[in-house]
DNA sequence: GGTCCACAGGAACGGATGGAGT
DNA sequence: ACTCCATCCGTTCCTGTGGACC
């Protein structure tokens, strides 16, 4: 059933592009200045999860390496490293530069040494940038004139209201390019055209890639995982092709699976509170203090509580409605807005 | 208006951790 | 083996703010 299962992971960039060639040219423009030796100004990707905004990153990066094979390429998730350190590391790591830095190292040594190899342009991709925990990093890949920023992030307004005006200012001027959510047909072609590379022929019809698509509405990620999902569960039952209930069994997994994997990352104490809020559905900050006491032995200081909360929100498994003052917390539904 | 309460989240502190240098 | 150093995590303390009630 599966020939390359390489094809269906989350990570995979594929060598052609079926949508998104506006996208494509705009961000290779951009970064056209590589080509002779200049310094592109920063791009922004934009647009909801599941576009591929970083599929089209890797992509069109890949592409220009083809063109400019001295162009290091840094690709840094900013959802697992998220402070200023781990950036740069991940940065030097990318560049090869990484040997002996370890956890003590101080970051303004990660500066000075990413600063001295400068005998080649990097460009470092940060995707999640909206994840990063205050601005030092992208001030300081900016001050370096041998690296140049592609960002990713869902919302262009967000993003900018969490940096400060020295970093506002300065990435004010880069080049936007936005993401919209595919339509059911874009995203059946996309399905197809992994279908074809990963799995044997004539094993999913068109119907059902339809039906993938329609469920995963407009999300690739979603939709190429419950396909995966779906390849998986007709190999361990020995079924010829992927029937219409192991397609509609592979659904509910799909979208359960990228929070499963979540839940089961948190410490006992924030699954405690995740618990208590799942069991509520929607409940105050006073109560769920409470409850949480009373469910646990060595219960945390509340200030620890609240930014367990707030790591928790930042991993999109709950959901803080209201700011301040009648502030609930419930659990983020599936589907979002 | 004023006062009080509940809560969010920043700042500063201190202990634990673990690699490096001796 | 021991000290130094920077980070991580949880804590305490504190400030700010919205809501309820007077």
């Amino acid at each position: 059933m599966i020939v390359d299962g390489r094809i269906l992971r989350e990570d995979f960039v594929p060598s052609e592009v079926v949508h998104r060639h506006d996208e494509v040219n705009l961000l290779s423009e951009t970064l056209e200045p590589l080509v002779s030796g200049g310094r592109p100004e920063p791009s922004f990707l934009f647009g909801p999860t599941g576009v591929g905004k970083t599929c089209i990153a890797r992509y069109t990066l890949g592409q220009l390496r083809e063109q400019v094979p001295k162009v290091r390429i840094a690709y840094v998730n900013c959802w697992q490293e998220y402070t200023r350190f781990r950036v740069l590391y991940g940065v030097l790591e990318a560049v090869d530069r990484a040997i002996d830095v370890h956890r003590t190292t101080p970051k303004d040594e990660l500066f000075q040494r990413l600063a001295g190899c400068d005998e080649q342009p990097i460009v470092v991709i940060l995707d999640e940038v909206d994840q990063l925990e205050g601005t030092a990093a992208l001030y300081d890949l900016h001050r370096l004139p041998h690296v140049s920023l592609v960002l990713i992030a869902n919302r262009e307004d967000e993003l900018f209201a969490s940096f400060d005006d020295r970093v506002r200012s300065r990435l004010r001027a880069g080049t936007r390019v936005r993401f919209d959510r595919y339509g059911t047909d874009e995203l059946v072609a996309i399905l197809r055209e992994r279908t074809a590379k990963a799995l044997e022929p004539n094993v999913v019809t068109d119907a059902q890639l339809e039906r993938i698509a329609d469920a995963a509405s407009g999300d690739a990620r979603v939709g190429i995982g419950v396909l995966r999902s779906a390849a998986r569960r007709a190999e361990r039952e020995r079924c010829e092709t992927i029937t219409d209930e192991v397609l509609e069994a592979a659904i509910p997994d799909a979208r359960t699976e990228i929070r499963q994997k979540t839940v089961d990352g948190l410490i006992e104490h924030q699954r405690v509170l995740y618990d208590v809020i799942a069991d509520a559905g929607e409940i105050e900050p006073g109560a769920l203090y409470e409850e949480y006491e009373r469910r646990v032995d060595a219960p945390k200081s509340n200030r620890t509580l609240r930014n367990y909360l707030t790591k928790m929100v930042h991993y999109d498994l709950i959901a803080a409605v209201g700011e301040r003052g009648g502030r609930t917390y419930r659990l983020v539904d599936g589907e979002d807005a």
